[in-house]
DNA sequence: TCCAATGTTCGCTACCCTTCGAATAACCGT
DNA sequence: ACGGTTATTCGAAGGGTAGCGAACATTGGA
C-alpha cells in the first residue's frame, strides 16, 4: 500500500467518531497519541495482536481522528488535533478528560 | 416490567456511553432529549419501528445516559444531564453541539 | 543481496448489533 | 370488564466488528 486515505474534515461524520471511540482499544491508543506529538504503530501499547491493532489504527484514520505519515517502515501516528477541534469543538478533548477520570476511578 | 434498571453513575464506563451515542438514532434521540425536560418514547420521532425505538431506549438507559419514569402508559425519558457533566464533564455538551455541528451542514 | 523489522492484508471464527413484525404486558377511561 | 393506547419482549434475519495467526509487502541495514 502506497497511498493511505484520510477522510476530509467536511466529510467525517459524528456517529463514526464517536464509534471509533468506543472501543477500550482505540481509546488507549488515542490516549496514548495524546501524549506525544508522533507515534509509530509499535511504540503503542495494547493487549492485542499486531494484526488488531493494525485494524484499529486503520479504524481510527478512517474516522478522521488520526493522521498516518509512512517514514521508512515505520508508520507515524498522530491526533488531527486542530481540525478535529475546529469541526467539533470540545469533543476530543471532553472525551479525553473522561478516560482519565475513568482510569483515575479504575473501575 | 415493574423496576427498570439505571446504573450508578460510577459504574457507567466510558466506552458504553460513547457506543450508545454513536448510533444516529439514538443520537437523534438525545436531541430530542436535550430540548425539552421530561418526553415520553412516542413523542420522539424516528424513522424507525416501535420495537426499533424501544430498543434504542434501553441501550441508553443502560449506558447511563437517561433516565425513565413509568406514569401511566407512558415512560418520561429524561438526559440524565447533572450526572453525567459531574462524571465526565464537558462530554455531553461537546457530543451535542457537534451533532448541531452536522445538522447544520447537512450532509 | 540477504536478513531483520515494521505493518498490512487475508482467511477465519465468534460474537454483537440493528432492524422488523408479532405477541405480550400494563394501564386508563368508559 | 372491555377496548384502546403505550411500550416491551421475542424470534429471526442480515450485516458489522474484534480477534487471531499466517502470509505478504516494504524498507533499512549488514
Amino acid at each position: 500500500m502506497r497511498t493511505l486515505h484520510h477522510p476530509r474534515m467536511d466529510e467525517i461524520a459524528l456517529p463514526d467518531v464517536l464509534h471509533a471511540l468506543s472501543d477500550p482499544v482505540r481509546l488507549q491508543i488515542v490516549r496514548a497519541l495524546a501524549d506525544r506529538e508522533e507515534q509509530s504503530c509499535s511504540s503503542v501499547e495494547a493487549s492485542v495482536s499486531k494484526s488488531t491493532l493494525s485494524h484499529h489504527f486503520k479504524v481510527l484514520r478512517e474516522a478522521g481522528v488520526t493522521h498516518t505519515r509512512v517514514n521508512g517502515t515505520h508508520r507515524l501516528v498522530s491526533i488531527r488535533r486542530d481540525e478535529l477541534e475546529e469541526r467539533f469543538p470540545g469533543l476530543l478533548g471532553s472525551v479525553l478528560g473522561a478516560s482519565r477520570v475513568e482510569t483515575a476511578q479504575a473501575v
